[in-house]
DNA sequence: GTTCAGTTTGGAACCGGTTCCAAATCTCGG
DNA sequence: CCGAGATTTGGAACCGGTTCCAAACTGAAC
């Protein structure tokens, strides 16, 4: 707990001035070889190491970047964040959560993101703020990226979600199937509800062109948590005329189906087939059937793009849509009539 | 983008000094309440929020506290985290993350760490720095914990491992199996290396007690990832005289275990019984037995911890080990003979 | 109407950096 | 050896808060 030793001990320590110290901290040339010696060893000597938090009030600049992510929501925006931090746990900023769980404490982006310089920078994972919360923070001009959520005056990484939910819905019809449920999440979800609503409008999509009618009693909704999708499921499965496929909106639902093919007594996929929605690795060790949504990419994309934003490259807006691709594996077939 | 507004601005508009804005701002109980109220309104008018890296800096304290883990490195560390987010989300601390995982940026404990007042407390998750960088740290009397991890000067929630251990290999014992394997990581794991050896050491004991000898050809290393393991496990169980029981280090060895049983045409638990150790969500949509330590709560308690340290209550150190739990799912059974 | 303790207030000094301007020093041709 | 221009340097002012001290105000007691 040594006092803290600031940049004027160091400049009277190697005879120098404040300045000439701030200087060669900031590997600016114009300091001479011999008195940049000199300050280094005074570093040296007094163990310094300038503080951050007084560096960034006098530049401004806070060597830091926000990420703004509902985290416990699901897997898939775990995912999201290990690309995140493996691009910028690299680089030289500094990584500062906010989780925007409840309701309660969604205003952070008003109040904690507003106050300015506390970040340079803000991704925003899967989730759109509400309007008049997103305005005030546009005004701050903090450079920031949208991830897996559309802002019309940011850029934005998103994914075709209508795409997937045709590539779906598409697949499992030309297996064969006919009868085909849809388990989705709430669509109005607080956070983020273009994707509920573009993946069913996909699967719609798939199914007209196939000259299927929908069937609305075949579309339920669930909470994304896996028990809550297992009780749906086993509704949806146990009525007079069941479908023979399900299309679950996220691959945790999916794996609720699959329990609950399982407790009725159900083999995957000769009696039910089932495909999911992201590529989480728990799909793989299931053997679910998916579609794989590149999540860890977009995290390293909106990463790479906010920091090429920060050093001031790039124009205002450029929009960045992953492709989504269909990976077969165990809970999919065609249907035994 | 419009120009900042100051405590000065605000102090001037409400016909005040910067003190008393100061004071109102801190809710400092000196204010009368007329005055009070002008600033509030002025603060209302000129739209203010104060600055909080200013604040820090003048204050001292960072109103952030500071995790250090290995992001990536398996599924129980995210889940931990949540653990502590559900904590540290609701308190008035933000949340810096320090990602630790090649061991090129692990000096970040000497350099970003050290540099004071960054944050206000730390959460060191899951790892054990090198003790130069510790001692370094301890000297800047930032109040840390340690969760699952141990320093005998800092206080540690901490996993009685060995325990755990053991109490995996007495369920394999109890179910009647002789023959049973161990899938470890690797033990020179540069991060944490006792929780490796403290769990080996319980299935040691489990299998000395029960008079059984160590098998050196039923123990293998492998990476924590699904696919190493299921190319040990593989290995493992090909030989003349395999196991009729395997007992992993981790959950997602033990899913590679399952891999490997199902590559081999081994069916589990008849041919072979499976346990894992962690208790993540994926053990139990694959079924899987398993010790449970609990991973959530360690997160919950270390966050509690720290806070309490930071508000300057109770002692120096106090250590929380925390019980393990045998789950007994559908991968573990009597061996058939 | 004083006196005095208690409350409220203003503002200078400070936290530890960066930046900018003016001054000091250097370089080199004439 | 001088002087112009380039290079290097010192340090005051600033970033936007907090804190502390002294001053101003309050009101009850005499």
């Amino acid at each position: 707990m040594a006092a803290t030793v600031t940049i004027r001990d160091v400049a009277k320590h190697a005879g120098v001035g404040v300045g000439t110290v701030s200087r060669v901290l900031n590997e600016s040339d114009s300091v001479s070889e011999s008195t940049r010696r000199k300050v280094l060893a005074a570093i040296e000597d007094l163990n310094y190491s300038p503080s951050p938090v007084a560096r960034s009030l006098s530049s401004g600049k806070a060597m830091a970047v926000g990420v703004i992510v509902p985290f416990f929501t699901n897997a898939s925006v775990v995912r999201r964040m290990q690309g995140i931090v493996s691009i910028l746990g690299g680089s030289d900023y500094d990584l500062v959560f906010f989780d925007v769980e409840n309701s309660g404490n969604r205003d952070v982006l008003l109040t904690n993101m507003v106050r300015r310089k506390l970040v340079d920078g803000l991704l925003i994972l899967s989730l759109r703020p509400a309007d008049d919360d997103m305005d005030r923070f546009l005004e701050s001009g903090i450079p920031a990226i949208m991830v897996d959520a559309y802002h019309p005056e940011l850029p934005c990484i998103t994914i075709d979600n209508v795409e997937g939910g045709w590539q779906a819905a598409r697949h499992l019809l030309d297996l064969g199937h006919r009868k085909i449920g849809y388990l989705s999440d709430y669509p109005d979800n607080a956070f983020n509800r273009s994707p509920v609503l573009d993946r069913f409008a996909g699967y719609r999509k798939a199914l007209r062109e196939a000259g299927i009618d929908y069937r609305e009693d075949y579309c339920v909704e669930s909470s994304l948590d896996r028990e809550a999708s297992r009780r749906e499921a086993r509704r949806l499965l146990s009525t007079d005329d069941p479908p023979t496929a399900a299309f679950a909106y996220c691959d945790m639902q999916a794996i609720g189906v699959l329990e609950a093919a399982r407790d009725l007594g159900l083999r995957v996929p000769q009696d039910i087939s089932v495909i999911g929605y992201d590529g989480i690795e728990a799909a793989e060790y299931v053997q679910l059937t998916t579609i794989d949504q590149s999540l860890f990419e977009s995290g390293v994309l909106g990463a790479e793009l906010l920091l090429r934003v920060m050093a001031g490259q790039l124009p205002e807006t450029q929009d960045i849509t992953l492709p989504t691709e269909l990976v077969v594996r165990r809970t999919t077939a065609p249907p035994v009539n």
